[in-house]
DNA sequence: TACCAGTACATAGCAACACTGAATAGCTGA
DNA sequence: TCAGCTATTCAGTGTTGCTATGTACTGGTA
């Protein structure tokens, strides 16, 4: 992963993981694998575990235990009340940025 | 400012800075004053000063010492060759993520 | 049986970055 | 003289993603 692409993820990766866990819940190594699928090619395992117990420290996920027919029971983390409430404010945030990058482009051209 | 900016400016802010510099050159207050301008608001004027520091070291800019009639002497800022060629790689970078969100945001309803 | 690959989660230690808060310094006008 | 704006610097802090490693369960295969 590039250095850039490495500072950038901090702060979105977690809107990034927030947002799939708003179409359904999902696992930590369903996640990693679905992020390497859309291209992020070498986001760690780790990061991604430790990103999870961090919100579900903060209370933005519901977590169940749900055994696998192909390994250890797998953590199933789905977005609850608080969490989707987070995520708005997320897209705000990053509609705020993404505009005034969006504005700089342009004026660099 | 929100802890969410916070996190999502690490690596964009550098960005920005230097997206700021291609277009002309400038010096820390001014740049952090533009900032605030934009809607930045509380952007801290010691994280640009630092910024700066970085770039400069990193070779991504040329430094002048410009007298100031209202103050103390100005380090201007502009971006050298290098540094056009970070910026470039940093519009990749951004441009990939920005569709990964534009599109989970896109799902998402 | 022994071993390996794939699945699944966890964690300690590290580096980079933005923020806080304070200090320093030059200039102007009351 | 002193307040207020201009302008830069820096030590200390917290958050984050990465590296590296370890644990544990299953199924296939040599």
């Amino acid at each position: 992963m590039g250095k850039q692409m490495t500072e950038m993820l901090k702060g979105t990766l977690e809107g990034i993981v927030l947002a799939i866990l708003s179409g359904r819940p999902a696992y930590g190594y369903e996640i990693t694998a679905w992020l390497r699928d859309q291209g992020f090619s070498d986001i760690a395992e780790g990061t991604v575990y430790a990103l999870l117990v961090r919100i579900e420290r903060r209370g933005l996920v519901d977590v169940e235990k749900v055994p696998s027919d192909k390994g250890p029971p797998r953590k199933v983390y789905s977005l609850n009340a608080q969490g989707q409430e987070y995520l708005e404010e997320f897209w705000g945030t990053w509609s705020f940025l993404a505009e005034r990058l969006e504005q700089l482009r342009k004026a660099g051209r």
